[in-house]
DNA sequence: TGACTATATGAGTATCTACTCATATAACGT
DNA sequence: ACGTTATATGAGTAGATACTCATATAGTCA
């Protein structure tokens, strides 16, 4: 069993045949980041650049810039230049039923959590 | 910026408040690893235990029992001893709306690389 | 052209992850 | 109790990730 790499499927674009699993997990493994989360619900309402981004989440340049990158790469986030900027917006809406469910996950799963210690 | 550590807000339960970011991104890391998509889509229709899930689908004992703890940790997965055997189910079948939404926007971005290759 | 702004990328680093092998634990049947 | 089966966990490892700082690239405007 070799190991999965997330960076390696993308990169090697060329090559190798993905599963279906490997595809859905490069979708989530985009996602699965707060900060990533956070530059979505940001694009949520509107196209924004990485300038206006930064000082909003309070990320830094560079750091903002790498994580945008995933985004694109995955076809989560559409970006265009525009002058000196480079405009993203967010590709698919269903991204955010995606959220919203995980969301749903983790509250009902904090519920359990709770259920547990009173029954004791 | 402290760097966002997956199993060490799992483990660290007692202390850190979570943000709502992190906790979508604690279940969509949980869920963002091929194996442990496989591992879903098996349980799909029904209960199974380590011992059957390890020959279907090829996975070491001790990798998938790691597997397993984290989508159990993450309520992704409910767990109960019979015996020898420890069996598994899916504690919400809504985590297939999130598989499934991933498949889609992946098959999208896959679309939409074809016709940029075509428009050239 | 030169100064300035916005973004991307190279390099370096600490930490994390998935994996394997070996061993421990737990529950069963005899 | 003993051997067997199912699962969990310790230790070690290769390689991946998120981050920072410094630098490169590219577009704007005087």
């Amino acid at each position: 069993m070799s190991r999965y790499s997330y960076s390696q499927l993308l990169t090697d674009g060329s090559a190798m045949k993905k599963t279906q699993e490997e595809l859905k997990a490069n979708i989530l493994t985009a996602l699965a980041h707060p900060n990533r989360i956070r530059i979505l619900e940001s694009l949520k309402n509107g196209v924004k650049c990485n300038c206006e981004i930064a000082p909003e989440l309070d990320l830094e340049q560079s750091n903002l810039s790498r994580h945008l990158k995933i985004l694109v790469q995955e076809g989560i986030l559409v970006s265009w230049k525009e002058g000196l900027r480079v405009n993203y917006k967010v590709a698919d809406k269903r991204i955010f039923d995606i959220l919203a469910i995980s969301g749903d996950v983790a509250r009902k799963q904090a519920e359990a959590r709770i259920e547990v210690l009173e029954e004791a």
